[in-house]
DNA sequence: TATGAATGAGCCTTCATTCAT
DNA sequence: CATGAATGAAGGCTCATTCAT
């Protein structure tokens, strides 16, 4: 708390006069992150575009914030499971983010035949989400460099995971 | 470090004669988890079977593992990429662990024109790490739970994701 | 620590507001006895009187408040040869107190012919301060008692020990 | 403790065997170096040479074994003023080491005249002691050097310091 | 509202001492 | 006699929180 005073400019004694405690910061600054995260995974999101395209583009925007945002990724990973983080707040992250409109657009594919109907929507967005984490997690710890040609092959593997017919 | 004394019912003092610090204690459990779970996802890995057998069965392993035993990979997850693990530990870690072998099974994947060459089988081993980790996170954070039939459903979607030809 | 914050009356945490750690504590102590001793000893010292009278009464002035004053002046004895008081306070030490001036007097009485030139007046300082401390030391002790009388003997006998000319 | 178990290559459980505690350690221990020192202060002391021989021999061997083996004045002059050592252990220190023949000696020297009757052969014995560590003391700070000379000079200097007679 | 000094429970660690073997 | 594992009070320090101003 006293270093985000000093950071921030503003003594300990106002904090606890917008906030009730620590918790309620990191609820804040998670419902904040979410919604930043969302936004900027979003763009371009709802057009009339084919799916995959906006399924690519979704999360390659992902990768990108990720890589460019890295504490906010990592903050929001080792809050999203964690009960410190109220119930309330993670179910309003699912709409105010970008995962309840991922959702919709797998149901989506799911519907148009272009996605296997026998795993649900959100089970697979979680895993092409956990797919690509772990592949840029790998590369914050200097495993490997995420360069554009592996955020192509790793956005179609998560397609080809699913995928009803033979794509390239 | 209190709380340790007080669950294993010695002296805060008796552990320092064990341990040379909380640090030392952190990375000797992770030691420990790492070995146990390495061990029981590599449970009738080196034989001669197939090498999409052997996969499924490492992969299906690592699942039940981590649904039987949830607390050990949570503590896996919060430390593997933390610096208050040491160096050397980490590196022990992938030889005697599941990891190692793992990446060398997909290496002969590769080599045997069952998975695409263009993506460096370690990245592959740790996307889909991360693909069936949080599909069980979800599980676990009671989202949905986890069937038979949806282990197999994550690992056939592990297999698509990269393999080179078409497959149920 | 502990034992500070009952003596004075606040709690442990607030000394960390004011002190940055025990040392820093033990440092500004030495600092602000230091700089009490060097007020007590050199009051009336810069003065136009002969130089044996300035010195005489500085020292008695030592004597009198270490006796009058023990607790600084053990304190300043366990810790003017430790490690544990930074060098910086050390040497400020040496021109905010009593020393500084104290070596300029006797290299004055060097150079006047009073004192013997073969000795650094440093040392000499060094060495009349060591043999009043042992004699006020065993009074202490409770082994024999600091007259006005011994403390004249004591004096006179620091000068004679270097003196060039027969006194009394 | 530890230390000294470790170091004596004996168990601590032994160390309680043959000493009731810590403190009985340090009070023999006290008794020992004592011992020692007295040893080495007063060899080729109680011979018919002339007092002013023996009192310098004495007090150079003190300044040299001082030098030759710090720890141990160190650890006397740290424990000399202390309550942890018990009266009866500092009383026998005093017949068991230098101080005593030192004194008797002093109280010799004042019969024969050498020295001013005034002040007491204890005190002189505890000031020029004070002297001499003090002028060692600040060369093991790093100040200054002890040289041959220096040591010359600094004995000089104590029998001045209470002598009747002009001397060299 | 804003401040920041004050609080005190809790943190990890040390170490003289004990005691079952 | 010897061992060394076990003890637990005490050490210095941190930090979320409170409250007088």
């Amino acid at each position: 708390m006293s270093l985000i005073a000093k950071k921030s400019g503003v003594s300990t004694g106002s904090i606890y006069h917008y906030f009730d405690s620590k918790e309620a910061i990191i609820n804040e600054l998670y419902r904040g992150i979410v919604r930043y995260n969302g936004q900027r995974v979003l763009e371009g999101f709802f057009t009339d575009e084919p799916i995959r395209t906006r399924l690519e583009r979704a999360w390659e925007q992902l990768i990108r914030v990720s890589l460019e945002y890295p504490q906010g990724f990592q903050f929001i990973e080792q809050y999203s499971f964690s009960p410190y983080i109220r119930q309330e707040v993670k179910q309003e992250s699912y709409s105010g983010g970008w995962c309840g409109p991922m959702d919709k657009l797998y149901a989506d594919a799911i519907r148009e035949k272009l996605f296997r109907a026998d795993i649900d929507p959100h089970v697979m967005v979680q895993m092409h989400y956990g797919s690509l984490l772990y592949a840029v997690k790998g590369a914050m710890n200097r495993q490997w460099t995420v360069s554009d040609e592996l955020i192509e092959q790793l956005i179609q593997s998560c397609w080809n995971s699913v995928a009803l017919k033979e794509t390239g």
